[in-house]
RNA sequence: GGAGAGAUACUCAAGCGGCCAACGAGGGCAGACUGUAAAUCUGCUGACUAACGUCUACGAAGGUUCGAAUCCUUCUCUCUCCA
């Protein structure tokens, strides 16, 4: 077991010395150290921004360690203010098991399902009971509470702040102590709230847990966190091809950053790559080679050379895409206009919005492009639609 | 409990009786250029309509007015100061 391989691509280990003493002292005596990850299940999808710690943690369970998928469904909703500075809306009890199912599913493309407890912690926050919580409380000051940069930024800024954000970290700590655990991995946003488990676990009479911390992703406009709400993500359930595409579409220079935070290709390499560009290599095929590990990666070996060829096939060479989806639309006998049978076939949103893609030349009938908003469709045909780069249907035409 | 400020489209933010479907910026979409890059330039960015125009929208509900995002009343929410 190597701890260069745990440590790769954390932010911040705290404190790192004790980090390596426990390790070593589990390895000694046989033992297997806990350690926590929680995840709120705020969003029906994890993206690639997860994966860096599930990354983390699988690198523990590899080292034989016990790896604790700490699914916040009580935590959830509450919900976690760090990142936006707003109150964020709770969710239903409903919402939240909805999303901790899809959860469980996705984590398994990376951790070992043999290897890995899932805990809720509802189990001990719903026992907790008011008596509990005060107690908890009564462990925190709010001076220190608005040491955490986003309070005191929004307290600052007048913004509202609920008191029952104050409560969110204070119940995330208390997850390390109903755990016991030994590290628990966050986000550098979360530090804040790691520390405060180590407090608590003081405080209730406990070893205080190591905290690791790995760096937040750029989204795809490489400026964002990558988050859901901002539509920059990259989920685990997308489709390889639009995988593959959303990769190709980060510049170069964000690029660079997934390289070091999600690839698996040693440091090295990584090393080779960047000089490669600088001897005149083109950088997109370097993307590719990126587009290809991660979608191979969630979707099975030989899936990213797949993505890749189809891939090159639509864009490189202009061809088709394969999986068009198709659509059947009854048209009225004098025929349907275009712009109708645009927003008919769900390739955009209204009749409105259709004409206007037609005047910004975007739309093509059967590969022709088509700058006449008055074409008329008739029944009895099946047309190939495409509006943009990315939009396609073919849809045949019945008689009303 | 008292006094004051505020709530505008995806976000920020102007507008403070008609010229407002609402300036501007960001974001998004499209076109050009490309490596589906990035950067840049151009256009679009409520719905219905071929168009004239109509409808819906400026926290919510009422009201004044020929006419309201703009004025008045009540309500909801947020912030500040005092207690």
């Amino acid at each position: 077991m190597n701890i260069e391989e745990i440590e790769r691509g954390t932010d911040e280990v705290i404190p790192q010395a004790d980090l390596h003493a426990r390790l070593e002292k589990a390895a000694a005596e046989g033992k297997r150290l806990r350690i926590k990850a929680g995840f709120d299940p705020t969003a029906k999808d994890l993206h690639l921004g997860h994966t860096l710690l599930l990354n983390k943690l699988r690198a523990f369970q590899e080292a034989g360690h016990e790896a604790i998928f700490l699914i916040g469904d009580f935590t959830g909703m509450i919900g976690d203010p760090t990142g936006k500075n707003e109150t964020r809306k709770p969710l239903t009890r409903d919402q939240v098991e909805e999303n901790a199912k899809t959860y469980r599913e996705q984590v398994f493309k990376i951790l070992d399902p043999e290897k890995t407890t899932i805990e809720f912690n509802s189990r001990w926050l719903d026992a907790l009971g008011t008596e509990g919580m005060l107690r908890l409380a009564a462990q925190h000051t709010v001076a220190r509470m608005m040491e955490r940069d986003d309070f005191s930024k929004r307290f600052r800024d007048n913004q509202p702040i609920a008191i029952h954000e104050f409560l969110y970290p204070l119940l995330q700590g208390y997850d390390s102590v109903a755990l016991k655990a030994d590290v628990e991995l966050g986000g550098t946003d979360q530090k804040f709230n790691l520390l405060v488990g180590r407090q608590l676990q003081q405080s209730y009479g406990q070893k205080p847990q190591c905290i690791m911390t790995v760096p937040i992703l750029e989204g795809l406009d490489g400026v964002q966190k990558m988050s859901k709400s901002l539509g920059n993500y990259v989920a685990l359930n997308d489709a390889p091809k639009d995988m593959f595409g959303k990769i190709m579409s980060v510049s170069d220079q964000l690029m660079w950053r997934y390289y070091d935070l999600l690839s698996f290709l040693p440091l090295t390499e990584i090393a080779a790559l960047r000089q490669s560009i600088v001897d005149g290599a083109n950088p997109r095929d370097v993307k590719m080679a990126l587009g290809v590990e991660l979608v191979s990666r969630f979707h099975g070996a030989g899936a990213g050379e797949a993505a890749k060829a189809e891939f090159i096939a639509q864009f490189s060479q202009g061809q088709l895409p394969e999986n068009i989806p198709e659509v059947l639309i009854a048209v009225p006998e004098a025929g349907m206009a275009l712009a109708a049978l645009l927003k008919e076939s769900g390739l955009v949103a209204s009749n409105g919005e259709g004409n206007r893609m037609i005047d910004q030349k975007a739309v093509k009938v059967d590969q022709q492009r088509v700058e006449d908003r008055g074409l008329m469709l008739k029944a009895g045909a099946t047309y190939l639609l495409q509006v943009g780069p990315r939009r396609y249907a073919r849809a045949t035409l019945t008689a009303a």
